[in-house]
DNA sequence: AACAGTTTTGCATTCGTATGCAATATGGGT
DNA sequence: ACCCATATTGCATACGAATGCAAAACTGTT
């Protein structure tokens, strides 16, 4: 009696020989809602038990024609918002009773590798996040009848799944947050100008401040990319007519703007100079920084990038849906606070403007 | 002709009947090394194209009983530490043609799902990093035949591989560096004391200060969180007799006790209060924080992690491996400088003390 | 005890690919 | 043109579990 967890090659005909059963009868054991005695269904489950067995989810998934796999690609972790997304990922596909295949630390570019893979792995649905491969990717995968979602991007042509906040009335929330506040130069840090949301939050933001007969913006490209940040800030902040308003496209990059005006050129924040960044991520609400920020709903996006997947998978009907959440501007301390509109709602401060 | 890429449903048979054919053709022309000739392999290539065919990785794994799946058990993200590893993981992994499943979002407890899950893919291979559950989970994997690979921790009793840097000696190092500060008086803040990194570094630590003749050191154990090591902050640096020299147990942590330290408690960093972490991650780099941290060396970890997991892979002995890296106590801002031992190398600041 | 109705069971087949083996094709040397 | 060595090919089977179908075992009723 060799006993305990052997090298695991234990087969379901191996655990029928031994309660003797039938391999049907250990199938249907662990397959829930299969008709099964109670009976039979305790020996098997005692054999199962002493042979250490499990069911080989690779043999399953070849005959069933579902993997119970779903792929997550995030070219780049570096910017806190993804990690928190993948634990929130992580948790909810666990409960739904799948795995998470992650793709990350490739380059941009090489998108045809990650395609096969995909599809080699028959995996039930995708989740495309922080890569700038989305629109040729996911154009190919819906073409191949897997479920994609879109995680906090778009893609011109809808077809295919979304998930996102209202960057635009974002970007003019902002805009109309520091106009309130007086400022009267206006900056912007930009991320990766062919990214959707970007696109859409300087929308917004010009917007606002148009409304506010502001039409002139300072901007710099700095790609979501934290040293090319610090680079536009150099760049930005040191000139003559610096503004004293500045909109950074995310957190990740706020943190580093605010890096370099403080301790680079010596410039205080916000007496100086506001900044407000976008995602309210972790360090954001670091009290070194206070990031005044739009706010995602991390959880609701995350649990509404499943829903949408559980559901296209169970009907297997991809129809392309788009989930747009609301963020709020929490108010910290990284700007000027304008004379009105800043609320308290539990315990966190909120920018709401009187109007609407 | 419905053309394009289709459901995906094609299988090699459908490829060898449309390059005319047999199946084995097909599945040789998909082997690396396996024989065929170029004509054949042709056909097949452009039958394959035209009918958008893949190998099915499933279907394969199935026979060739090898996934090519590594799991990695990762139960929080917070600590930008533990995405920088899985970004680099990633990279090593999809170079070796692996892929990566993610286990993340979990509570430290539930390790039996997790286990069965691991088994029910047959992964091949499995990475344990930020979890508590090493021990448990570790030797279960192991005892079922699956290289396994403790990523930043170890257990006792050796009979798993593992990846570490010399965690005591880091400590003593911290140590030295403080008492070479003219420091007086010391804290520790700990992380999980279950954990071996946390024991060693303590341990380490511990030695190096009585050796200077400092016996007393005061602790508040948080536990690797950043709410408690906030807690654990206002704690000890409220009291009468605060610490002006603190070793704290990673960066994470660091960065939270310096928020509480400068602007809750009004301590100026390093003049009250020398703080230093270890890790070197992402934040400690900040200016707003410029932590001097033990360095832990990220790249070449991930390196001998993928190396020990697929030595054994390919060779299948599964002897347990231990590598052990050096670190540097990088040297910034948040402690005071000994008058000596601090030396540039390559654009850094690091501590060497003299004597050794 | 016989019957119909309902559960439970086992048989046989299927999923898509890899591979040992025997059969066939190819090529080189004469 | 012939023969042998080598390279390629196809056949048949295996991997481990799920499932339609028919047989068998129960259940309760009369």
């Amino acid at each position: 009696m060799d006993s305990g967890v052997k090298k695991s090659g234990v087969t379901s005909s191996q655990v029928a020989r031994r309660a003797g059963v039938s391999q049907s009868a250990v199938s249907r054991t662990f397959t829930p809602g299969a008709s099964i005695s109670p009976k039979t269904r305790a020996k098997v489950m005692a054999a199962a038990k002493e042979l250490g067995y499990r069911p080989n989810a690779i043999a399953r998934s070849l005959i069933t024609n579902r993997s119970r796999i779903i792929a997550v690609v995030m070219a780049y972790l570096e910017n806190l918002f993804y990690p928190d997304v993948l634990e929130e990922l992580g948790r909810l596909l666990a409960k739904e009773n799948y795995r998470l295949l992650l793709f990350t630390g490739f380059m941009d570019r090489d998108s045809d590798p990650i395609f096969d893979q995909l599809m080699q792995y028959r995996v039930d649905g995708i989740v495309l996040a922080s890569t700038s491969l989305s629109s040729e990717l996911s154009e190919e995968c819906a073409a191949a009848g897997i479920p994609v979602v879109l995680f906090n991007r778009t893609t011109e042509r809808d077809a295919v799944s979304s998930v996102t906040t209202r960057n635009r009335e974002g970007g003019r929330r902002v805009a109309e947050f520091l106009v309130a506040g007086g400022h009267k130069k206006f900056g912007y840090i930009s991320g990766l100008e062919s990214s959707s949301t970007n696109r859409d939050r300087f929308a917004g933001y010009k917007e606002g401040l148009a409304e506010a007969g502001h039409t002139e913006i300072m901007v710099e490209v700095a790609n979501y990319d934290r040293a090319e940040a610090e680079a536009a800030a150099r760049k930005m902040l040191s000139r003559e007519d610096r503004p004293d308003a500045l909109f950074v496209a995310n957190d990740h990059m706020a943190v580093a703007v605010m890096d370099v005006a403080r301790h680079e050129l010596g410039l205080a924040v916000p007496e100086d100079l506001s900044i407000v960044g976008y995602d309210d991520v972790g360090p954001a609400r670091w009290t070194s920084y206070g990031i005044t920020s739009m706010s995602q709903p991390l959880k609701r996006m995350v649990e509404a990038t499943v829903s949408i997947l559980m559901e296209q998978i169970s009907s297997g009907e991809i129809e392309a849906e788009h989930r747009i959440l609301n963020g709020e501007l929490v108010v910290r301390t990284s700007a000027r606070l304008p004379k009105t509109g800043v609320i308290d709602v539990d315990g966190r401060r909120i920018f709401k403007p009187a109007k609407s």
